[in-house]
DNA sequence: ACCGCCCTTGACGTTAACGTCAGGTTCGGG
DNA sequence: CCCGAACCTGACGTTAACGTCAAGGGCGGT
């Protein structure tokens, strides 16, 4: 009755990558993807029988986390171990969170956690974010004047 | 009647630094320095007879320039080379621009050329500003969801 | 059952951007 | 003139983030 091998219920059904397709399709190197389940960034969701590593979508969305990270922030994977451990507990305060019996008050501390930890990575994108304006205000103003050189009149 | 031991003429009274001193208030190593020096990216405008490099003031300002290149836009030495040359290549530009024998015609030109490694450059910041831009967004957004949690009434 | 391809771990190699050390030289204050 | 600090030029060491290679083991199609 089912069109694949696994029968179990609801409609979660997820597909699993090999490292090849992972690579393929994150745009990293497998040895990439090995070498940050070693530094501890990222652990394959599952492995077959046999030991080969199987990746879901939340692997790969994980994956690009770190490529951005890196890329647009210039974190290093240390930085970004810290980055991500924050993610993890911010998603295990939203289970929580969204938990039955939590009561009210430990919603706020966990709500207030998650505001610190947040917040904390908003500063320093924001700084970033205010050196690289000004970094273009100046090559504006610099390309303004060479246009007005041009059309003087 | 000079307080210093130059006797040259004119106003420009310009304050050479030993490399110790140009480590310090640029905020790199010694080495760093010679590394750069090795790669092209700046020469000390002079030397003393015996050989020890001098610092201007616009070599420090060439290598904070390094430096924003390295931290902001996250350039390998390589491509801060060309950044670089192009400065260079602007500078020489506006030399040339301001001097009494260049026609009209050829200031246009000039001017042309300004603006395409202008723009150039600007491209890529723009890109990279775009993308932090995003970044920012979303954070923003999780913090707002936060905020809405913690105050709903 | 077999074959070829993909995967595994382990180990060593590579590149960029310096750090560090050795052995000699220069500078400036007394 | 002398001395200690700072500087010079090699040359080798280091770290991060992988690349690459070797020797075996799993996997899917026939």
């Amino acid at each position: 009755m089912s069109a694949t091998s696994e029968a179990v219920a609801g409609p979660g059904r997820e597909e699993l990558f090999s490292i090849g397709a992972a690579a393929a399709m994150s745009g990293v190197s497998e040895r990439a993807l090995r070498y940050y389940q070693e530094l501890g960034l990222i652990t394959p969701c599952a492995r077959t029988p046999g030991g080969m590593r199987r990746y879901s979508e939340d692997d790969l969305a994980r994956v690009a986390r770190i490529r951005e990270l890196q890329t647009l922030l210039g974190l290093n994977l240390d930085e970004i171990a810290v980055v991500l451990r924050n993610d993890d507990r911010l998603a295990e305060i939203k289970a929580v969170y969204h938990d039955e019996h939590t009561g009210a008050e430990e919603r706020a501390n966990l709500a207030g956690e998650c505001l610190v930890l947040l917040e904390q990575l908003h500063t320093t994108v924001q700084g970033k974010r205010a050196a690289l304006d000004t970094f273009l205000a100046d090559l504006d103003a610099r390309i303004a004047r060479v246009r007005a050189a041009l059309t003087p009149k």
